[in-house]
DNA sequence: TAAACAATTGAATAATTGTTCAAGTATCCT
DNA sequence: AGGATACTTGAACAATTATTCAATTGTTTA
């Protein structure tokens, strides 16, 4: 499927305006960089990861294993993904194998997220009760 | 199943360090917030529809749908779930609904996480190994 | 040599999530 | 009023993904 001529048989209200956006539109390739980039990070456990190691500039897979309360191999599995995706590296010392962030990149774009998070934390005018435990996957909602 | 009452009965290496990074470690509510906005950003659907909107100033549901090739249904849901983090807003003319980015905060956040995911792509590995860490089992992933 | 340790890996399971489908608002136009 | 348009919503299904478990690699120590 997705054929690039056809791909907008729909009537859009707009439609000058669809296709100048068309024309200069992200390539495929760079939003799957983007997504996986940001799919990385928008895992909790990995979250924390990427946050660890940011306060100690490198940690082995026990200690975060021990900060996560997580077991050896969840944080492993983990760690593979962020290192496949170059946002962390490796060294090894005997057998233990200590991880860091690869980039200030990384780092820039992790405190920008914490950022916003604090700042939609704070503007979050829709509800000021405190002590509502927020749950991992539930969004919530209103109407 | 976690529990979380005795989270950490693991041995760890560097226990003193553990320790000093769990004084200081983030909080929960602050970790869900980071993992929201960057799992928001980190679906190639709602990636899209925020790169369309840094683009255009505002687009409604059915400009987007054609753009992204994608039924209104599918649009709006993802629509919705960046409205209720904050990320868009809309504005209602008649039956139209025009949504636009909530924030410069995310335009920042997303073009930072554009650059890094073509600073990636260029940087890709065309075996300069040095001291290049070796991937045992590197699953390339391309789709 | 064997045992202990740190970490990786693959497969299976459990949980989450994106899209579709069908039905439902709300608004505009004869 | 009735019908058409623009969008929303809930439920169900399909696809993805995180964690666990068991087995394995590589390194150090007895």
């Amino acid at each position: 499927m997705a054929g690039p001529d056809d791909v907008c048989q729909v009537v859009c209200i707009h439609e000058d305006q669809v296709l100048k956006l068309r024309q200069h539109f992200i390539e495929a390739k760079l939003v799957q960089g983007v997504t996986d980039i940001f799919k990385a990070l928008g895992d909790p456990t990995r979250a924390r990861i990427v946050y660890a190691l940011t306060q100690a500039e490198e940690l082995c897979v026990c200690d975060l294993s021990a900060l996560l309360g997580m077991s050896i191999s969840a944080v492993s599995h983990q760690l593979r993904l962020l290192r496949n995706l170059r946002l962390v590296k490796y060294r090894k010392a005997g057998k233990v194998v200590y991880y860091s962030l690869d980039d200030d990149h990384v780092v820039d774009l992790f405190r920008q997220g914490l950022e916003h998070a604090r700042h939609a934390q704070e503007t979050s005018y829709k509800s000021e009760n405190s002590g509502v435990p927020v749950r991992p996957g539930d969004n919530n909602r209103e109407d």
